[in-house]
DNA sequence: CCGGGCATCCTGCCAGTGGCAAGATGGGGT
DNA sequence: ACCCCATCTTGCCACTGGCAGGATGCCCGG
């Protein structure tokens, strides 16, 4: 990997650095229970230095959900092709990588029109317009199916993320698996009490 | 009503006052886009009058949570016997009520294990396994049922309140009537084309 | 080899914030 | 009539985000 001289006035990576701690400390303490200031710290510069490289809090979280939205879209369109694989992807990357998905999904914290993030943004949505259209039969039901196994893939990730699943599903068992026998439920239709 | 005595050196309803100036703020700029000194000023109080009320802001954020989870809690058991009006009305709720929502699912800012909140919330859940009581065959699915169906409704008033659905929902619809046709295409099962 | 330009980083400062401590007020019970 | 004490106030402290102006040293042209 090659570890960047860092000692210096000049850091050599102070960008990654406050990234990689912002990330850290979204981990610990939520995505604002924490300041640049401590951030700065941790990166051993001064309490001015990170914002010549994102300007403001709001543009360090920019950068984040950007770098979230790049990620998301690349395991997604890693599981491409079996609709139920890119919503136990979107749950794995979610349960995988919290820190990322909790400011992705916070737009009051960054600035979700950013040019970067909207670009990441679309590119994962993509993906999984494109999964609905393989599942879908009929056009009109193509919003649908992907609404449905959208929010289904979303509202498992937060749930889970927010431990409100905790009682009721930590058998011990994987999320993504849990998940996988969840969006199976819904895939075979919940309503009616089938089989 | 009545509007009370809100006069001189005792406030008389400090506590509602500030709890609503709080819900005003969230609506406005998110669950922490504003300060406790700006809801006293709001409510016409010194900077440390909420503190008595509610500790701090941790404190003041439990309590909405907590009411949240009542209001929450009455809003479904009045759509109970329908499992689909269950989730419709929790949907319903998440919209109408974005500031009560928005915080009751960011543990992180609160004390989740409050015990108010905590019963509050138990009565939510209790609704939504009832009600997969009733629309599960049999009773290994129940878990299962619950799951997908919790997990539909709450990520589509997730994405919806993140303008995630902006897009390609906004012909005028009302967001629940779009979550009961999603909610439907699950019931009936999205996998296979059926139909 | 040298000198300047400029991205990078620093120190210093300000208003605003959350939270605590100690004092003022006055409503309600006895 | 009196006192108790919940309620609200003023005053204070450490900390934060953000801005202004200065210091440093890498890199590039000469």
């Amino acid at each position: 990997m090659g570890t960047i001289s860092q000692q210096g006035y000049h850091h050599g990576n102070l960008r990654r650095a406050v990234m990689d701690a912002a990330l850290e400390a979204i981990g610990e303490t939520g995505p604002s229970g924490w300041s640049l200031r401590e951030l700065a710290r941790r990166a051993g510069v001064s309490h001015a230095a990170p914002a010549h490289h994102f300007g403001d809090k709001a543009g360090l979280l920019t950068a984040v959900a950007a770098e979230g939205y790049a990620a998301l879209s690349d395991e997604l369109e890693r599981a491409d092709g079996d609709f139920g694989e890119v919503g136990a992807a979107y749950v794995r990357f979610a349960v995988t990588r919290p820190a990322y998905w909790t400011v992705m999904f916070r737009p009051e914290l960054y600035r979700a029109d950013d040019p970067a993030v909207a670009a990441a943004r679309a590119r994962s949505r993509a993906v999984l317009v494109s999964g609905a259209r393989g599942a879908a039969g009929r056009p009109e039901r193509e919003r649908l199916v992907m609404l449905a196994a959208w929010s289904l893939a979303h509202g498992f990730a937060g749930l889970w993320l927010d431990g409100a699943l905790a009682e009721s599903a930590e058998d011990g068992r994987d999320p993504a698996e849990l998940a996988r026998a969840v969006f199976r439920t819904a895939a075979e239709g919940f309503g009616s009490p089938g089989d």
